[in-house]
DNA sequence: TGCTAATAGATGCAAGGCTAATTAGTGTGA
DNA sequence: TCACACTAATTAGCCTTGCATCTATTAGCA
C-alpha cells in the first residue's frame, strides 16, 4: 500500500520549510503596516466570521487558545479589535473588529493576494487544487492524531 | 492566467497550519528522546551531508544562520555533533556527527517514518507526488523572492 | 440541591524563528 | 599593498507558539 515510502520524506521537509519561508516573506511584506502574518490571519478570520469566542477562533485557526490570547492582546492594544463579555456565558468573550480595522484588512488582503500570486506563479490550477486537498487532509488527520490518543 | 485566484487563499492557510501541526506532532513523538523536530532535522541533514559549514547547512535547511547557531549549541552540549575549524577558511567551522549520534538518528528516522506513514495514510502516491512538486517549487520561488529583491 | 467535571480565558516559562549588530577573517581594486 | 566591502559565526532582543497551571464559571449527575 505504501510501497513508495521514500517519496514521503522530501514531502515533510518541503512542507515545513516552505511554510516557514512563506510566513517569513509575509512578515516582510507586512512590515510597513506593523503587523505580522500571525496577527493578520487573526484579523482576516474575524472579518470572515465575527462575533465568535476565543476558543472557537483558536480552533478555526488551528492554534492553541493560549497562543491566541497574546495576539488578541496586541490587536486590542492596537485598537483593531474588541473583546466583549458574552451574553450567554459569563466565562466567555466575543470578538469584534473596530472601525479602524476594516481599511487595514482590505489593504492587507490586497498585499497578501499579490504576494500569493507572485509565489504561486507558474503552478497550474489543477496541481494547486490537488496540493490544497492533500494539505487539508493532513490537517484533519493531525487534528485526530493529536487529540485522539493523547 | 490566474483566473481562479480565490482558490489560492485556502492553500496558504492550509500550508501554514498543517506545517505547524506536523511539527507539533513530531515534537510530541520525539519527546522521550529529548529532541525536537528542529534538532532532528539538523541531525538528519548532517547525516546526509557531513562536513559542511554552518552557512551551508542553514541554507539547505531554509533557516537563518543565526537560528542554526542555537540548535548547534544544544546538539554540541548533548554530545551529538562537533564543530571543527575549517582547514581553508579561518572564519568558518565544519560540522561533524559524533559516534553517539548515529544510533539516535537511526531511531528517530524510524519514528519519523512511522508517523509520516500514519499522517499520509490514504493519500495517493500520485497526489503526494504532485503536492511535493508544488511545495518544492514554492520553496525555490520564495528563496528567489527573499534574496533577490531584498 | 450540592459536589465534581469540564470549559473559557489568562499567565508563566521555554523553544524556535527572525533581524540587527558585533567580531574576526577574506578578497578586491586602486 | 592597503583600504574597503563582503562573509562566517555569534550575540542580543523581539515575536510566535506550545505546554502547564491558575481562576472563574458552567454543566452534569447523584
Amino acid at each position: 500500500m505504501q510501497n513508495d515510502i521514500e517519496a514521503q520524506e522530501p514531502f515533510t521537509r518541503s512542507l515545513i520549510s516552505s511554510a516557514r519561508m512563506w510566513r517569513r516573506y509575509l512578515d516582510l511584506v507586512f512590515r510597513d503596516l506593523e503587523l505580522s502574518q500571525a496577527r493578520w490571519s487573526v484579523l482576516f478570520e474575524l472579518s470572515q466570521n465575527e462575533e465568535v469566542t476565543q476558543v472557537e477562533l483558536a480552533r478555526t485557526l488551528g492554534i492553541e487558545a493560549a497562543t491566541l490570547v497574546r495576539q488578541l492582546d496586541g490587536l486590542e492594544d492596537a485598537g483593531l479589535i474588541e473583546r466583549r463579555p458574552s451574553a450567554t456565558d459569563r466565562r466567555a468573550k466575543t470578538l469584534h473588529l473596530t472601525k479602524a480595522a476594516y481599511p487595514l484588512i482590505e489593504k492587507m488582503e490586497e498585499m497578501s493576494a499579490t504576494s500569493r500570486t507572485e509565489i504561486l506563479e507558474g503552478i497550474s490550477q489543477q496541481d494547486l487544487r490537488i496540493a490544497t486537498k492533500v494539505l487539508s487532509r493532513i490537517t484533519a488527520r493531525l487534528e485526530n492524531l493529536s487529540s485522539g490518543e493523547n
